[in-house]
DNA sequence: GGTTTTTGTTTCATAATGTGAAATATGAAA
DNA sequence: TTTCATATTTCACATTATGAAACAAAAACC
């Protein structure tokens, strides 16, 4: 994904200020009239009466048997998929944090979205030479640790669709590019119970990954430390597990 | 409250639309591209990245390092609100069938809002004579059950507050309408664990009621049976307690 | 390292869109 | 019944959101 300047841009859109007003008056009284939701966002009811029936339309807003307006369904759905961006990130930084801490280099979360795994939190440490990856950037399924671990737990047949998809392109020498490559290590890994990089995204880059679980036992994301290829210790596993392990803890993985 | 025609009017805003159509595909995304959401939800780039940057003001929607839009923190906060009005109903609805299966009576659930109850859920049985309250309607706290827990839970001086605000309006004769009388049944209420209403809202009408809390301890709601007061039975009160006992559980109630 | 391509951001003339005053309908209260 | 309060609909108007096009910035390519 291309990084742009982001500075957040100050102009807005009326109805859509006068919705969140409309939906943050509702939250804070539980349930009203439209005549308490006009006056207290200090809006023509007609305009009110409006806007609340479109959000109607859309779940964002219901009435009850009495007619009062209450926060509708679609809204639970929407929080449903924010919370998992959001309390997976807040609940592993600090524990990213403590794993920096005790082997001095970068410490990545990532989670599976289609055939690749997205960055979506990163910790560094204080070093010159340090790897780094963009919160948010993108890489393969079959050139990272943590993929090749969600691979694994996919099983053969969905691998085999995999390499059919993608070809199994190449990004270095050490890229696994054919079928028994890549299963002979996912198999490693699986067995393992950690996966490694050995320069298969990037020359120069190694990285050790594990997986994180929640409370259904599912997988939610995948922990890694990269590091120039020439610093990283196989010492190391011990640590990553165990931070992954807390990580899921928090999440409500039993296991 | 009044009860009006309340048929969903089909008339829309086209921002409105627009944005929820941004959030829906969002939500289904994950974290995007705007080329892909314009693509996805068939709007101009311009528009979409105009709705998703009011969206952004208003923390409907973040970006994240990389420039990918997420679904934003403040849906967690309408959507913490929302959960109280679905979740609750949803989760006290069996429980208050099986209740007022056991007894033959009306059984509401209120929750506090401000210095009154408001129903939220009802269920009635099928019979003749029967109290039903419509949901969504209120009545203040010192004339009902659970209003007079509530008022107890909050302690003494909340409780001289309430009256010096209230002043105490008589719905019946037997309305409690001075300080210490009204005190006394508080604290009677609070040793026993329940409540009653002795045709204090309503001759005729006669109640008990309990409290229901969450994981925190914290009372969201009250369970009430209200029956036609010659019908009312002290026996009852093991059923509702056990009633409540449930729900609370369910929303996380431990003690 | 320069060039092209892609994607994101800003501008601006235009008309479509949302606005609010007023009229109307509906229920509750008296 | 009549009165009153609130909700809903209508409609002429101008404010508002729109999208084409220009611009900027990053990535991809060579």
């Amino acid at each position: 994904m291309k990084k742009y300047k982001s500075q957040p841009v100050s102009s807005s859109i009326q109805v859509i200020d006068r919705m969140v007003t409309l939906l943050d008056a509702l939250a804070a009284e539980g349930s009203t009239s439209l005549k308490v939701l006009a006056a207290e966002t200090a809006l023509h009811p007609s305009t009110a009466f409006r806007i609340l029936n479109s959000m109607i339309l859309h779940g964002l807003v219901r009435r009850d048997e009495a007619g009062a307006y209450l926060l509708g369904p679609h809204l639970l759905r929407l929080a449903a998929q924010a919370r998992i961006d959001q309390d997976l990130r807040a609940i592993a930084r600090p524990e990213m944090e403590w794993l920096r801490d005790q082997i001095g280099e970068t410490v990545n979360l990532t989670v599976r979205q289609g055939d690749e795994v997205v960055y979506v939190e990163r910790v560094s440490p204080q070093r010159m030479m340090r790897v780094e990856q963009v919160v948010g950037s993108r890489a393969p399924l079959h050139v990272t640790a943590v993929g090749k671990l969600i691979l694994g737990e996919a099983g053969e047949s969905v691998i085999d669709d995999y390499i059919h998809r993608t070809r199994l392109p190449a990004y270095t020498v050490n890229t696994h590019c054919n079928r028994k490559q890549l299963l002979a290590d996912i198999q490693a890994s699986l067995t393992r119970g950690y996966a490694l990089d050995n320069e298969e995204a990037e020359l120069g880059v190694a990285c050790i990954g594990v997986l994180v679980r929640d409370a259904s036992g599912a997988v939610v994301a995948g922990l890694s430390v990269s590091a120039p290829v020439e610093r990283r210790k196989l010492d190391w596993v011990g640590l990553v597990q165990e931070t992954a392990h807390r990580i899921s803890a928090h999440m409500g993985y039993a296991g």
